[in-house]
DNA sequence: ACTAGATTTGAACGACCGCTCAATATAAAA
DNA sequence: TTTTATATTGAGCGGTCGTTCAAATCTAGT
């Protein structure tokens, strides 16, 4: 009996993702999001909450897809170092241009919230972590097939990882295609800590 | 003849720029502003023209202090290059806690402001490559100093202090004090590119 | 065809937004 | 003391914000 949802839920939370991630959370207002997923706000709202719990979904989408293309760029390489370099420039150089915004959803996020937002800070923070854990089961990896000296911790590693995909991303918005990015994340693999 | 302004406008584009750094462009209301400078609405206008003009203005007054910063912190320090960890070590580990906002308040705009507020945008870019050439001053007096070896290039090492320091910052907000940042910044000195 | 239970609609709410301006207060010059 | 030019005040403008909800609409089960 009764009438079944219309709208396919994963599409709006893309749609919603790609508008959050180019705008950021304050920006964004109900009405562009009206817009994006063509629904009225009673609809939105019986369906998500809030404007707070529409943007957690995004967060959890966004980090969804990010997992995803971390594994396919390993399987995708030779190997799983050359996987994750794969990935960094994926990230790094193509999304710059392609992607809703050239910096990481959750950085973005982790930057522009405070305490007031709490939850979708924690929630961010939390997925930057889990993004990490994944790169450093990558580096696993790389270590058992002996990509990597044995002596390396892969922890350690997916730290630096994490701080220079953070650092890369915020330069190439700054110099857009005039900076070397290709040439230092070639870089980063070639020389200490990773060798 | 008339009446003098009885505000230090120095102290008010102060106050602003803590208040814009800690909530970001979008989160910080007029109100919010005249609250914490103690000026009415008109008076505000009257001195700085707009929300726009005023954040303008707390961006150019953030990379004057970040400049005289760095600049103290190499005269303090017995190197050029050892005064350029000092700065580091500051504004990574120290002001995480006690600035208004862990983050970059440039690298902050650059991720928060799309070209709906072009002008800001720019702003923030030129001052962050204000940031960038007085660091590869510092780099090109530590090569004088014979601090670094001669085939280095400066340009090339500020772009990579650039890059470490945003993504450092953005890394220390996530995992405030669990991070080993000192480690990070000491390995950053000790090995390539720069040794 | 009818009904019952769910979804969808969009006008509208109270709050807050950035900003304006006529009225008022003030201090230096006459 | 009076004049005059500027600074300050704060009520309030038109607009947008996130959100609500009664009414309309729809569809699966009878």
């Amino acid at each position: 009996m009764s009438k079944t949802a219309k709208f396919d839920r994963q599409q709006v939370i893309d749609k919603a993702k790609d508008l959050y991630w180019e705008k950021g959370f304050h920006a964004t207002s109900m009405r562009n999001l009206q817009d994006v997923v063509d629904m009225r706000p009673g609809s939105i709202y019986a369906a998500f909450g809030s404007k707070e719990a529409l943007f957690k979904e995004a967060l959890a989408r966004y980090t969804e897809i990010g997992l995803a293309n971390l594994q396919d760029c390993e399987q995708q390489a030779a190997s799983p170092l050359s996987g994750l370099k794969l990935f960094m420039k994926n990230i790094v150089i193509e999304s710059q241009c392609s992607a809703p915004n050239g910096m990481c959803m959750l950085a973005k996020t982790v930057a522009e919230l405070t305490s007031e937002h709490q939850e979708l800070l924690d929630a961010a923070k939390e997925s930057l972590k889990r993004m990490e854990a994944a790169f450093a089961a990558v580096l696993t990896r790389a270590k058992a097939a002996g990509e990597l000296a044995p002596d390396k911790d892969p922890q350690e590693l997916a730290r630096c990882i994490q701080v220079q995909i953070a650092g890369l991303r915020t330069y190439a918005k700054i110099h857009q295609s005039e900076a070397p990015l290709e040439h230092m994340i070639e870089d980063i693999f070639s020389h200490y800590p990773f060798h």
